[in-house]
DNA sequence: ATAGGGTTAG
């Protein structure tokens, strides 16, 4: 008999990975016997397999509220490791939910106590979230677990994020680390490199790249190059970064990937020398580099933006492909605003309808933009399905956006039910920061929209 | 996917 309970949930875990669909993967994992819907127990013992398997589905497709349930039905006997709890924080960290990401950090499914990995995991979703510098930190403090190198890069990378902390932040942090006795590792310069080039200070991000090689023996890698190569495109400084390019190249040490490259491709096109792109293109394959997803996006971005040249950018997602290369939401999402902004919404908004066919989940900011786009020519009605739409998915539209689309509604005047039925979605999901989505995630709404909603007009209408 | 870059909006 033992034989085939294993079999069962042998099956069940393949049958449940098999399955690309969430919802559908949930209503196997909850009658996995017959099709039709049943209240009576499975009739075998599930493996921690087909647990870890169908949390990470629900949590990919950001079903928070079927996962908690699942997580909160397994059996005492059973418990998840840590790796599965750090996909679940992270889940909560992509979709911007802090709250959410604190509470998974203690869900009492997960034996005691919490490493380092657990807690750095909860710090990382919680810069995700953009919470400041401050937070994280008390938040690292709170949890008596001692920090160590994989810590302290993302304090820094957190002090490094505008409005959150500054250079300074991140710098202090470095010399708290040394005075521990934390060596530093290859991620900590990167990150340390990479926190002057955003304040715009080259030359300390310079000297960094000096002392990791000549006092800690630590080479600069294609990380330190990234950065020190974008910071100099963006002082208009293309030759330079060109030239760096090139000693990034001469190390033979070091291991290459197309991301440097993405930078001087997108610059190129800035400063009209696109010509120069292919040349970058045939040294990337020169040099077994495989072309990745970023160089595309650059050249993407480059013909929609600098060129103008909507067909090229087409032709590009199509070269894109033809290598190999799985376009992104990033890779559409240029496209999608380009038609916006060229008033072409109907074909923006067919091009959003095909990305599932074509394999890319639309995220937040191609939802936004076609939002946008669609309220800025003033096709309301239009906007009112991709507003539903989104909101469905726990996304926000933009502040300006939402302006727009409450706006109309207003000067139709005759729909105070519609009226507020927005407002009461947008206070759900869209002001105090996605709290009320949280609270609802954690079945314990408090305030009722309603009363959210008033705010929410008042706060539209002021900005 | 416990950490860093590079390609999109604001």
């Amino acid at each position: 008999m033992a034989g085939a309970k294993l079999s069962s949930s042998y099956h069940l875990a393949a049958a449940l990975r098999r399955e690309p669909d969430a919802a559908a993967a949930l209503r196997l994992f909850l009658n996995p016997t017959s099709a039709a819907p049943s209240s009576a127990p499975p009739p075998f013992r599930y493996s921690l397999r087909c647990y870890d398997i169908i949390v990470c589905k629900l949590a990919a497709a950001r079903l928070f509220p079927e996962m908690e349930s699942v997580l909160a039905g397994l059996p005492p006997s059973l418990r998840p490791r840590e790796p599965l709890l750090c996909r679940v924080i992270s889940a909560y960290g992509r979709a911007r939910l802090p709250f959410a990401a604190r509470r998974a950090f203690a869900h009492p499914a997960f034996p005691d106590p919490r490493t380092s990995r657990a807690l750095n995991t909860l710090l990382h979703a919680l810069l995700a979230c953009r919470a400041p510098l401050s937070e994280i930190l008390g938040e690292c403090r709170a949890s008596g677990i001692a920090p160590d190198a994989c810590t302290y890069n993302i304090l820094m990378r957190a002090a490094a994020v505008d409005d959150s902390g500054s250079v300074e932040d991140a710098r202090n942090l470095f010399d708290e680390m040394l005075q521990r006795g934390i060596a530093p590792t290859i991620v900590t310069f990167g990150t340390l490199v990479t926190a002057y080039c955003g304040a715009g200070r080259i030359e300390e991000a310079f000297k960094v790249k000096e002392v990791m090689s000549s006092q800690y023996k630590i080479r600069p890698n294609a990380y330190v190059y990234a950065s020190l190569m974008k910071a100099l495109c963006q002082k208009g400084k293309v030759d330079d970064a060109v030239r760096l390019k090139e000693e990034m190249v001469r190390d033979k040490e070091l291991v290459l990937d197309s991301g440097a490259y993405a930078t001087l491709a997108r610059a190129l096109f800035r400063v009209g020398r696109k010509e120069e792109v292919v040349g970058l293109l045939e040294e990337m394959k020169g040099k077994g580099i495989t072309v990745g997803r970023e160089v595309y996006n650059a050249m993407i971005a480059g013909f929609c933006e600098d060129e103008g040249d909507l067909d090229a950018a087409f032709a590009a997602l199509d070269d894109m492909q033809k290598d190999g290369c799985k376009p992104d939401a990033m890779s559409y999402n240029t496209l999608v605003a380009k038609l916006c902004k060229m008033g072409r919404w109907r074909d923006a908004s067919e091009l959003v309808e095909d990305m599932p066919r074509r394999g890319c989940r639309p995220d937040v900011v191609t939802y936004r933009m076609l939002f946008d786009g669609i309220c800025d020519a003033g096709e309301f009605s239009e906007a009112r399905k991709v507003f539903d739409e989104m909101v469905f998915k726990g996304f926000a539209p933009s502040k300006d956006g939402a302006r727009k689309f409450i706006g109309w509604i207003e000067r139709e005047g005759d729909d105070e039910v519609f009226l507020e039925s927005v407002l009461c979605q947008l206070a759900r999901i869209n002001a105090l920061d996605s709290s009320g989505w949280e609270k609802a995630v954690g079945g314990m709404l408090h305030e009722p929209p309603e009363q959210m909603a008033v705010k929410l007009l008042d706060d539209l209408k002021l900005t």
